[in-house]
DNA sequence: CTATATTGGTGCGATATCGTACTAAATAGG
DNA sequence: CCTATTTAGTACGATATCGCACCAATATAG
């Protein structure tokens, strides 16, 4: 039991939620005007596990809402940061590639968040990262699974 | 080392992100029409914390913005769920109190969480959750104190 | 005291998030 | 084929988030 008679996952996602809401706005005060973690977080995914991908895919990726992730992709199209071509398997669709400009601010983004994980690594040691990873991992996917069968289909 | 030649910092990062975007999704599901977790976090704060702090103290004690605060308090209010009252020590300020129906539906709120948890316990134990909460809580103060001192002060 | 600086709160504008509704293209059923 | 359904993307509106600028009240300096 956690505090206040209230169960412990209750402070876990709470804990959790403040953990991200406070590392999210530590990584955004150090990107340029107008950027938030969406437009990194994509440009980091098309670069991880490829480009040419539909906004659609990345909507699913991303676990949010497809016109969300048209209004990331505006803004990413916006700086020149990746580019819309249309889907040569589908008129509906488009697909999104990464420009140069695109690779070189993420690269330099990371380049960046390195500086804050030093004073980090002090307090809080890269063991210690590593020992409750794969916890997280099999929390986020027991919520994957969660959302996917809504009423245990 | 994560994967992608990229330090664990940056994927521990990243799934705490993910999970907590997850359980706010799942949580703001079951919160009537346009309420929003910021709404019910304050309720829970009032009750946990204490009545009739300022919303500066509020906005503080969430390491938000004041002008996000007073967004929030204003929606609280408009919906009944607290009271704002002159505060008799400084006029300039406000004392936030909760309300009868404010306590009532942050009680109901709780309620219906524990409906999703009962899922979440079969993959994902008590056990392990009480685990790794001391640990997350520690990266959660190294941050807090990151924050506060930007440059080493 | 009085002038200056600081503090608590809000108005406003820019952008983010996301649900609803819509269009066009693709697919399935017959 | 032709129609009905599904799918990909977007326009639009409601709200959220938050920086900047402002006002009023308080605290500080001299």
């Amino acid at each position: 039991m956690g505090d206040d008679g209230v169960p412990s996952y209750f402070s876990l996602f709470n804990e959790i939620g403040i953990i991200a809401q406070l590392a999210r706005a530590a990584f955004e005060e150090r990107l340029p005007d107008g950027m938030v973690l969406p437009h990194f977080s994509v440009l980091n995914h098309l670069i991880r596990v490829g480009d040419g991908q539909t906004p659609l895919a990345l909507a699913r990726a991303f676990q949010t809402p497809k016109t969300s992730m048209t209004h990331t992709l505006a803004g990413l199209e916006k700086r020149g940061l990746v580019e819309m071509r249309p889907n040569p398997d589908d008129a509906r669709s488009k697909c999104v590639w990464i420009t140069a400009a695109g690779r070189e601010f993420r690269n330099s983004a990371i380049a960046d968040i390195m500086n804050v994980f030093g004073p980090i690594e002090e307090a809080f040691s890269k063991d210690c990262a590593e020992h409750i990873l794969p916890e997280l991992t099999a929390l986020r996917q027991v919520l994957d699974k969660a959302r996917d069968e809504p009423q245990g289909r």
